[in-house]
DNA sequence: TGGGATTTGTACGTATGTATA
DNA sequence: TTATACATACGTACAAATCCC
């Protein structure tokens, strides 16, 4: 036999001006009945038009929607699919966010940095109870390859952002690491209105080392100060903006 | 002479299969160009199509991208307008992972939990350190009701919810609250799905009291403290259904 | 290699509900 | 109440991408 299979719930008799949150919810209801998982195939247009009795432009406008929630995700020619459920609907709201404060208001910056180093600092402890030898070594060369990176005027974005999800994976917490991601590409994406200067980024770098050297010999107590030390150029970047704003 | 206004951009000559996108772009960089705030008027799906040079089924598509993430508000037979830039998206789309992710498996509400925890622990002295008086006593109103309600065997959401926004209020930070918000909303979405049972929710409302007080007395030591056992609750909640499941 | 079938993307026309003056 | 402006919804036609035989 094949898979039972929850069908998709039709609109029938529903007020004007509702029917794009309607199917919304019916592609959501179906998602969850069915447990389906990201990557599965959903039904194509055309059947959720004649299963839910909505016309193509409502669906297409619903299934926007919930794709800018990561929910689905649609290839053209190939098909709907349930999207990878990621936290890009956050980066995209912050980042908007950030942006439209304007060069002269870093509020917003300075608010994600702080959730950063509360996030980080709060879960010091179970950073170090969670960490192995082999992760202590990755952290150090992560932080030392931005060092290298950094002396040679290079930008050490990526390695930076890898850096910071290590931190995190040795908790297990899917949310952390996608806060953490996210958190991270709203600040990669606003900071650059600050125009740093490269010294900045060279005492940045040199600061990661203490924190996986906090990290690897088990200092509760010089990890939070590191990780403080470590925000430091940001947010007087960010104050020294506001002064001359 | 009338404010002066960057136009929108039309998209000319640009590759199959981007319209949309390049429609969205286009309005988030109206917003930004003119320095729009929440609330402000947008051009009409009409306007937007002739401005931007796309017709409408594309400009409406994009226009629902953007009201996902809260970046447009649209309202019926009124007109497009600059949303509040709320973090909806996010309670959405971490309501959704929850929900999904079924009855058995509360992973996602015991790692939102655990960010609560963090966040307001890990905030634990600036709490104290800028709470007023009038702060103090609200706190304990709110408390109390909650015990108050508990007893007689009602609800206690909206108090719970006002509680823990009142405890970030002093910080000042908009993306605080915001969070605060939608971590609260999406743990009153998923833990039903929990079934506690009324014991616990005395217990819970019980300890509210003990937050507030140790913020009263401006104990950092035993507000950390008072804030994990409040969560202790839900927690061994979370941990009994996955015993069960 | 190619071509046809499937599926999503874009465009346009029309009718209708909704909000405001 | 009427008039106007606006969003909502449906249907059709065709373009473009992907897949498979």
């Amino acid at each position: 036999m094949t898979t039972d299979q929850t069908p998709l719930t039709p609109i029938v008799p529903v007020a004007f001006g509702q029917r794009r949150q309607e199917v919304v919810a019916r592609i959501k209801d179906y998602i969850v009945a069915n447990s389906l998982k990201p990557g599965d195939p959903l039904p194509t247009e055309t059947e959720l038009c004649e299963a839910i009795g909505a016309s193509r432009s409502s669906v297409r406008e619903a299934v926007k929607t919930l794709a800018a929630l990561d929910i689905v995700e649609v290839r053209h020619g190939h098909g709907t699919f349930v999207g990878s459920l990621s936290l890009a609907a956050l980066v995209e709201s912050l980042a908007f966010r950030g942006l439209l404060s304007g060069e002269d208001d870093h509020r917003v910056l300075g608010q994600v940095v702080e959730v950063r180093q509360t996030l980080e600092q709060g879960l010091s402890s179970q950073i170090i109870n969670n960490t192995t030898r082999a992760d202590h070594a990755r952290l150090l060369d992560l932080a030392q390859e931005m060092v290298e990176r950094a002396d040679r005027g290079e930008d050490f974005l990526e390695v930076d952002r890898q850096f910071h999800l290590k931190l995190m994976e040795p908790l297990g917490s899917d949310l952390l690491l996608q806060l953490t991601e996210a958190f991270w590409q709203v600040q990669a994406i606003v900071a650059p209105t600050l125009r740093p200067e490269p010294p900045a980024h060279i005492l940045t770098a040199r600061l990661h080392v203490a924190i996986a050297e906090a990290i690897a010999q088990g200092d509760e107590s010089d990890l939070r100060t590191a990780i403080a030390d470590h925000y430091a150029p940001v947010r007087s970047a960010i104050a020294q903006a506001h002064r001359r704003g």
